[in-house]
DNA sequence: TAGATTGTTAATCGATTAACAATC
DNA sequence: TAGATTGTTAATCGATTAACAATC
């Protein structure tokens, strides 16, 4: 059990971004920060702020304020970035290569141990030092590497049978890239998805919304 | 105005779901669905649904359920995805790279007009046969050609300067892949945010919550 | 002590779920 | 007509905001 309390999930979802900001106060030396001052830098209430770091219990200091070091520890701790998982990434085509070169995994409770694609082309080449495997040896791979996630970078076609013989293989955490709905088709894992499509189209929803621009009619 | 209801931002949020999911409906041939039939498939609770297409006008038959085909073009046309809006990538690093190569713009409302990064290296390369242009070349290229969004795909430390350059072009609608706050800065733009170190911490929080494992104390 | 700012309760707001009448 | 399923209202649930007492 953590010793947290009842952490909501629009709560878990803002904790990056305080995280982000904590650190760039941090690069700042600021030592101490409000809620108030911490409201204006964020656009949140201070209200707000305040009852969602008060969920892991009393960091701040009444009449003081929070300290930023302390938060930015805990809030690093509840995210879990002082874990390490074994991630291996499932496809180096052009989104799983930048992913795997972009992404400071050891900063984020990762590391990437292995890269997978079935494209002759690819295999054998080296991203990040890692050499990428035929996805055919992913199997002998993982039973003798221990795997908590998969980086899931395939294209929607391949994702299905793909993702069954992850799943066949005990994998049960997912960082999802593929249009597919992994947890759909699973019950027992956990998801968390990158679905750039969706993003586009919600960015195209509040372009025309904001432009107020039906397309036909009117 | 549109000539819709008040469309919450968690119903606009599911719109691309439901987008996908009754794409691949049509695939199949599926000409009607019902909201407990789509229920079973997205995970969402049938009177959800029900509520969410409402939103939109009554789209659905008493005692038959919805027609696939009329819900995907309404919901299209709602995300405004028969737009055409003119983006600039600006960074052709390996993120930039691959959300060029990846996306099909054109099947969500944008066009790919152009590429700019001010790194030698890149400059005058070729990706989806648009040439890599100088960012320095930026402010002559919008004043001939109308831009309406920009693909932000820049290191973190270089994002304040670029976007100030950017939003001084008058550009206020961005897809925003780097990890600085555009909305902290500006408060008369558009932004949709790609935050793939936030996204990966979630990851993290989720792993290590399911596991209840805290990692000192207990 | 006086001032500031949190922690926490209460009030408000909004979203989801349940229920059922309308109707195809 | 009878059966099915929506549209829509009401009830519930949860998250945000406001207020203020506790306390540094």
């Amino acid at each position: 059990m953590h010793k947290y309390k009842n952490i909501s999930t629009p709560v878990i979802k803002r904790l990056p971004r305080y995280y982000r900001f904590l650190g760039e106060l941090l690069d700042k030396n600021v030592t101490r920060i409000s809620s108030r001052e911490l409201s204006g830098k964020m656009g949140l209430t201070a209200s707000q702020i305040r009852q969602d770091l008060n969920c892991f219990g009393g960091f701040g200091q009444q009449g003081y304020g929070y300290s930023v070091q302390s938060l930015y520890n805990e809030i690093g701790h509840i995210l879990g970035l002082d874990h390490s998982y074994h991630a291996i990434l499932i496809g180096a085509g052009n989104l799983g290569k930048a992913v795997a070169v972009h992404m400071s995994f050891e900063k984020r409770g990762f590391k990437l141990i292995g890269i997978f694609d079935n494209d002759p082309a690819k295999i054998g080449t080296t991203i990040r030092n890692i050499t990428v495997n035929d996805l055919d040896d992913v199997e002998s791979f993982c039973s003798s590497h221990h795997t908590d996630v998969a980086i899931f970078c395939v294209p929607k076609t391949a994702a299905p049978a793909i993702a069954d013989r992850l799943h066949g293989l005990g994998i049960k955490n997912y960082w999802n890239f593929s249009h597919y709905d992994l947890s759909v088709r699973y019950d027992d894992i956990i998801v968390e998805n990158v679905h750039l499509n969706d993003s586009l189209m919600i960015l195209c929803y509040k372009i025309s919304d904001a432009n107020d621009l039906p397309v036909e009619e009117s």
